[in-house]
DNA sequence: AGGTACTGTGGGAGCGCTCCCACCGGTGAT
DNA sequence: ATCACCGGTGGGAGCGCTCCCACAGTACCT
């Protein structure tokens, strides 16, 4: 009868209330129950179980929302057109752990890219009627307004990839100066000492390091820095090709290149063939990223594996924490809200 | 005062009310203002509009999905690995047409991965509790028992190709029959007469449209059907491989291959290389998307373009019209409701 | 015996909207 | 004058939850 009443009330879905009838019990002890608080007796519990099963009960997250004032979901925004976004396997690989991550969670992840004007405005809207919990932000660049909006929206946001060395924001990175060094020193040790290093678009913190890496490894080694080795390069597999056409002009004599992304040195690949250059007898190219393409490409290319699932799964972890933890944010320590993960070089034969 | 009164309230965000007591109206004029009822006077209005400017009103989502029972945001389902999401550009094309569409409604996109059993789990949870107003689906196999959960649930869904020629899903596709004979007929017209098909995943409707156009071209040009000219891929590159090396060892005398896709024909012309096979000298080759593959493949390939992009927009419009309808199924037309759109052939130097 | 404490529970209040009905005054038909 | 009507408006009710306070019951001290 309970039943009969309950379904029979609205011929739609089931309310939390139906379901407290249906157990006998009141709204709030469903409450307590569907949300897994322990102050519930374990006959209660049962009881309210079976009637969540028997109604096909489920929650509604409008009214969740709007009680708790959270959401349960957070964005993974991507401040570039989608096409980088589907270009660059850095992004799919950080997608995937970062959907690991919240696999485990009730947690839903958006994706939201923020790549013209248009879709900046939108996202702000977005943001600003508050319709995620946290953000993950994801290759931003040192002038990007939005780590600013989040704060001022005071929303809790992590950064992969600080802004620069005084990032206030919680962030993973990978160690860029150690993987650049780690590249360096590898080409280094196979013999090679005219080292060119063609960079990553310079508004991101990390390509600059990966630059301060090469500068140092050089210097280490005692071959001194040579600024003309050094050709800037935007991450794409034509600033590559760019790159290493100016530099190949610059120093013919060039044996070996350290490029910033797999993307660039792809582009610089193609660039080195058309001069004539053999990979890896006459020039040694080393790539970062260890993605699909490094893998694939003729010769295979040595790479400097980022642990991008990883950091995808430990900026998780972090923004987990900062929305669990509503704490005032002055009260908080910025103890373990840096992290940096260590990088691998991966070794195959263009070098 | 009355902002001073509103402000120091909460101290969090302005509400409909705060800003009803600004602008001197009452709630239910700020709420028509905001969603745009025509039934406002023009002075009230402006009164409104400026107490939302100086407050910095934004709706509450939640508070509005709760109300009106909407969520104003939808879903584009990949019942896909990530993985494939990536590598294939049609889901990014869509993706893009579905985004562009979007962009001058206040809908919200979500992108969701249904591949492994767990994600479709999440997904199945994600739809029982309405967070979206509707679906789309992309590549869905015959057998899937997604239509009917989303049938049963009374979610409105459109289908970007249609299980079956009896799918009672609102449609978009492209017209693969059509487009396979374009390119079985520009074969022909090459003077090649020995043309074998790559299909793809036959458990995909358009795959076997594919096919049916293969053959009746085929036949039309009274060539006959050889069924051993016709051999099983399955969208991927190690497919189309696999597909070749099969389809040249039983025909050793192919002079033309028409492959389901351009990631298939990538795998095929390996192949064809690595047997010895001058493309399109010896055997000229057709794909299926033109995607970036084809125009970077070497040489580059002729391939059946698909409007995908305008595919993704026409679901769009589809699905925004079925959530708006939101009268009962039974009343519906199936008038327009399936749409074939037509493809093109761009000829390149592959044949 | 009377606290004191704690577990488990019920249900009121309230989150910020939309929907809808009631109402006001002006207009044109009768 | 009378009435119907319509554009414009205010505000009550209610959407389905969570939060929290109140309170019954049991157990364990003094």
């Amino acid at each position: 009868m309970a039943s009969h009443a309950a379904r029979g009330r609205s011929g739609g879905r089931p309310t939390l209330e139906e379901v407290a009838a249906r157990a006998g019990v009141g709204r709030g002890t469903v409450s307590r129950v569907i949300n897994g608080s322990p102050r519930v007796s374990d006959v209660t519990r049962a009881a309210v179980e079976a009637a969540v099963a028997e109604l096909g009960y489920v929650p509604n997250p409008a009214a969740r929302a709007l009680a708790a004032n959270r959401t349960d979901s957070i964005a993974l925004v991507v401040p570039e057109p989608e096409a980088r976004f589907f270009a660059e396997p850095y992004f799919s690989d950080m997608l995937k752990g970062v959907g690991a991550a919240l696999s485990d969670t009730e947690m839903q992840l958006l994706l939201i890219f923020a790549g013209s004007d248009r879709e900046r405005a939108r996202l702000a809207q977005y943001l600003a009627a508050h319709r995620v919990d946290g953000v993950l932000l994801v290759s931003v660049h040192a002038d990007d307004p939005l780590p600013d909006l989040l704060a001022q929206l005071e929303i809790p946001a992590v950064i992969s990839g600080p802004r620069s060395a005084a990032e206030t924001l919680p962030s993973v990175d990978s160690d860029n100066y150690g993987g650049a060094r780690q590249a360096v020193e590898h080409l280094l040790s196979r013999g090679r000492s005219r080292v060119a290093h063609i960079t990553g678009r310079l508004d991101v913190y990390g390509a600059q390091r990966r630059v301060d890496g090469y500068r140092e490894a050089m210097s280490d080694a005692g071959l001194g820095v040579d600024e003309g080795l050094i050709e800037a390069g935007d991450f794409t597999e034509e600033g590559g090709h760019r790159a290493m056409e100016v530099l190949l002009e610059r120093h013919p004599d060039i044996d070996a290149v350290f490029a910033a992304s797999d993307v660039t040195a792809s582009g610089a690949r193609r660039a080195l063939r058309e001069a004539g250059r053999r990979i890896p007898e006459d020039v040694a190219l080393v790539g970062y990223d260890d993605s699909a393409i490094a893998r694939h490409m003729e010769p295979p290319l040595t790479s400097v594996r980022q642990p991008i699932e990883e950091m995808g799964r430990r900026m998780i972890d972090l923004l987990l924490t900062e929305v669990a933890d509503r704490r005032p944010l002055a009260s908080r320590g910025l103890d373990r809200r840096q992290m940096v993960l260590a990088t691998e070089l991966v070794s195959r034969s263009s070098s």
